[in-house]
RNA sequence: GCGACCGUGGCGGAAUUGGCAGACGCGCCAGACUUAGGAUCUGGUAUCUUUGAUGUGGGAGUUCAAGUCUCUUCGGUCGCACCA
């Protein structure tokens, strides 16, 4: 069979006869299945995208014939840095790359034969899109959800421009070498924090891989403590978070991290020149270094003191850069006998260290202690456990207004704001009377011009297009300036899911009543490396988008499958660098798009992923002729009988149990075994030589329906030669009769002391009495225990006995 | 550094969730058919000193029973907030 050939007659086919088309009208058996929308990038699909579209293409074809109404849509993270660096590099308009490798991807995509619903296609760099995003944008805004701050940014100083994390390769700038510092910008947040503990609670309510849900919440990362007050002499005070109240008494030095606003008040003109130096040095390092706790702690005196306010000490306060501004209050106290970071930190810098809890048996004395205890040297508080002395001492704070209980999140808010070309403009007018105002719904979108020059030169590029910056106030009329910035991707991408289901609506992002019955996406699948931002930004807008009324849902998917990433031959992540990336086209032209679909799918652990090989991609084209033969050869058999024999019992079961387990694998996406499973029951048909051939026919016939999913293409073409019905996906997928899977005899492993020594086939009704008698007087097992006495005899039904002897 | 995950034949990978380790496939070996074979079919294929023993990165533990649970150790992969 030429299988490129059968793919294009097919594909034609089913275009004309819309066979996949989505019934609105069918919303209660409806099924939304979604994969992660591709970032159009290099100008062709390679072999990761087949890995995540065509497996699960596969499943969905599975639901639809399973009777539901699949909804599978397609679309493009179209905005984003590659495209933008592309062009600087290059001189080709991120427009024109993107739309171009749109084009190309779009017909990859199509050539694969995955069941998408094209029309429901949404591209994100388009005005008919990112209108929308622009509409979230200002809904937030709105709502108080999205504001501005200062904030710190990868600034190459050579280059003049913000740099991603990733064009920063180990501290210096990817393009130029020069080190790179961080340096304040202001920028738009929105309000993720708002929603922090609704997110962490919510992720008990869905069905995604544990270590998911693991990541997020310690991304979130809440924790319950208090915060502490301190007083600086002559001068403001700050607060200070700390899991561990009941170790106040044994604060000997505050830190303040470096960026802290206080700092500069504060510092002494003594220690002014070394306080800047290590404030320029902090600027040079990372925050995934300072956080490090192998690294040397480093610090700077500040010359000034705070009054610890439960027991009135003078301490100094140092600047140090393992404090993050960003987290908590950017403040923290050191207590170096309770604390390891804080014991090197004293050491080295010749701090007081005063115990303050010991262990509740007392059997550790050594410093730091780090554990929960009971404290001394605590004043009123000596004697209490810590988990009381905590509260204790933070109601007293409270009274006294010094500070009380408080939860803390290491979720930040979203920075949202990026001083780039490519991506959606910020819809919002600066105006020198009015300050900052939201543009008007009616006047979006704001769009992004196609005249701008983007090359790096330290200011955001369109700032620098007169044509789109001035424009007047929408509210006194007056001339006014744009928001040269664009928005981060993720905004495009955290609400792509809601627009698919109403994608031609010109008046609204969507129609509420429509999401509504659309949404929540029961299946989304895409890759690991979005457990924590995209993943956590889309259910961040949904609830938002919820509170305001414009959906009903909590979460915008139910349940979550991640797909592995497929190496390349060197076990490396594909990419252009490293050239090892594997076109799937040769494959797709010398095999066809089903068995390459289907290789990818037997050859690797559909969540895990591997390293990519083509060595068994000629199996499979193998096993495509051996399932061909078999149909022409059943097609030649004519006789009507149907009659069960042993034969016809055995091969029966392989049918039935072969359905159940691919029933069962296609729901957690373990196909590589749903395919062993199907290979069995191919390899059991041949070897099936009794003359019911009508039979016969029937178990054929489930065949090619198991593996339709698989081999949408090949059969089809199949299924037409054996006379059923069309389209093949409209048949209901196979389903086990349970009255075939039980068998009338089994066997049994027989073990002493837990090693194999026999196996026995007994009928499959045997009692657990009946069996043990029936085990130990077989003349092998007699045999063997000759000299032992027998202590006990553990059945398991259907797997084994274990004669425990001595 | 922090967090998550993984480690099973020559290879990709299974193992009903604590119950016969190595399903299914690749590769390899032998045979059949053949002028021919990179086609097809049949059989074999964890290791070893093979009446038996050993074996799931290494070491310990729990259990009648451990690839699976616990501790420890080594190695690898991914994420860490401006890549998407």
């Amino acid at each position: 069979m030429d299988l490129t050939q059968i793919e294009k007659k097919w594909q034609a086919k089913w275009e004309k006869d819309d066979i996949y088309a989505f019934d609105k009208n069918n919303m209660d058996k409806k099924y939304y299945v979604l994969e992660m929308f591709s970032y159009p990038s290099g100008a062709k699909l390679h072999a990761g995208h087949w890995f995540n579209f065509g497996p699960s293409d596969s499943f969905a074809r599975f639901k639809r014939m399973q009777g539901y109404n699949v909804f599978e849509p397609m679309g493009f993270d179209a905005f984003g840095l590659p495209a933008e660096n592309y062009a600087i590099k290059t001189g080709i308009h991120p427009q024109d790359s993107t739309l171009k490798n749109i084009d190309t991807m779009e017909k990859q995509l199509k050539a694969m034969g995955a069941m998408f619903n094209w029309d429901a296609e949404v591209v994100t760099c388009m005005p008919d899109y990112y209108k929308w995003t622009q509409w979230v944008f200002l809904q937030l805004y709105k709502k108080g959800l999205a504001y501005r701050k200062e904030a710190p940014v990868n600034w190459c100083p050579s280059c003049n421009t913000v740099l991603a994390n990733e064009q920063v390769i180990d501290g210096v700038c990817e393009r130029c070498q020069t080190t790179v510092i961080r340096k304040n910008l202001t920028q738009w947040f929105f309000k993720i924090t708002d929603y922090a503990e609704e997110l962490l609670q919510d992720l008990d309510k869905l069905d995604w891989p544990e270590k998911t849900k693991l990541m997020q919440k310690h991304w979130i990362g809440k924790s319950t403590g208090g915060e502490v007050e301190f007083q600086i002499v002559d001068g403001d005070s700050f607060r200070v978070f700390t899991t561990r109240a009941d170790t106040l008494f044994g604060v000997s030095y505050v830190v303040l991290a470096p960026e802290h606003p206080l700092v500069d008040k504060i510092t002494t003109s003594e220690q002014k020149s070394a306080v800047e130096e290590y404030r320029l040095a902090t600027q040079k390092t990372s925050e995934i270094e300072r956080q490090s706790t192998t690294r040397e702690k480093s610090g700077v005196f500040t010359g000034a003191y705070a009054i610890n306010p439960i027991n009135g000490k003078k301490v100094p306060i140092w600047i140090a850069d393992y404090v993050l501004f960003s987290y908590g209050t950017g403040a923290v106290m050191g207590v170096p006998s309770h604390d390891e970071r804080d014991f090197d930190f004293a050491n080295k810098y010749g701090l007081d260290i005063t115990r303050v809890v010991k262990s509740k048996d007392g059997s550790c004395d050594d410093l730091p202690y780090c554990e929960l205890g009971v404290m001394v040297n605590s004043g009123e508080f000596d004697g209490m456990t810590s988990e009381d002395g905590k509260l204790a001492i933070l109601k007293k704070l409270e009274e006294m207004g010094k500070g009380g209980l408080k939860t803390n999140y290491r979720l930040r808010d979203w920075l949202i704001s990026r001083q780039r070309y490519w991506g959606a403009p910020i819809p919002i007018i600066h105006c020198d009377t009015c300050g900052e105002v939201p543009v008007p719904e009616k006047d979006l979108p704001v769009e992004l011009p196609y005249d701008v020059d983007f090359a790096p030169d330290g200011k955001s590029p369109l700032s620098k297009h007169e044509g789109f910056m001035n424009t007047v106030c929408p509210i006194c009329g007056k001339p006014a300036r744009r928001d040269p910035d664009t928005l981060d991707t993720f905004v495009c991408s955290s609400w792509y899911f809601l627009r698919y289901a109403d994608n031609k609506n010109a008046d609204e992002p969507f129609n509420t009543e429509k999401i509504n019955k659309m949404l929540p996406v029961d299946k989304y699948i895409g890759g690991a490396e979005h457990a924590c931002m995209h993943l956590l930004y889309a259910r961040f807008i949904t609830k938002a988008l919820r509170d305001m009324g414009y959906l009903n849902f909590d979460e915008p998917f139910t349940s979550l499958v991640h797909q592995g990433l497929i190496l390349g031959p060197d076990g490396y992540k594909m990419s252009k660098s490293r050239g090892n990336v594997v076109s799937p086209d040769e494959f797709v032209t010398k095999f066809g798009s089903d068995v390459f679909r289907m290789y990818l799918m037997f050859g690797f652990s559909y969540v895990e992923g591997g390293p990519w090989s083509d060595d068994g991609i000629k199996a499979l084209a193998k096993y495509f002729e051996r399932v061909e033969r078999i149909i022409d050869n059943t097609c030649t058999k004519t006789n009507g009988k149907k009659d069960i024999g042993a034969k016809e019992k055995e091969l029966n079961y392989v049918r039935h149990s072969t359905i159940k387990k691919v029933n069962q694998d296609m729901e957690v996406f373990s196909f590589n075994t749903a395919i062993a499973r199907i290979m069995e029951l191919t390899n059991a048909i041949i070897k099936y030589d009794g003359d019911s051939d009508a039979f016969l026919k029937e178990v054929v016939f489930d065949l090619i329906d198991l593996l339709a999913p698989f081999a949408p293409h090949f059969t089809e073409e199949l299924n037409e030669r054996m006379g059923g019905s069309y389209p093949i996906l409209y048949h209901s997928y196979p389903v086990a009769d349970e009255k075939w899977l039980t068998r009338d005899e089994v066997e049994l492993a027989v073990q002493l002391n837990s090693k194999m020594r026999t196996r026995i086939t007994v009928p499959s009704e045997m009692g657990r009495e009946e069996l043990e008698k029936y085990v130990l007087e077989l003349p092998a097992v007699q045999e063997i225990l000759a000299n032992l006495t027998v202590r006990k005899v553990i059945i398991i039904p259907g797997r084994l006995v274990n004669i425990v002897a001595n």
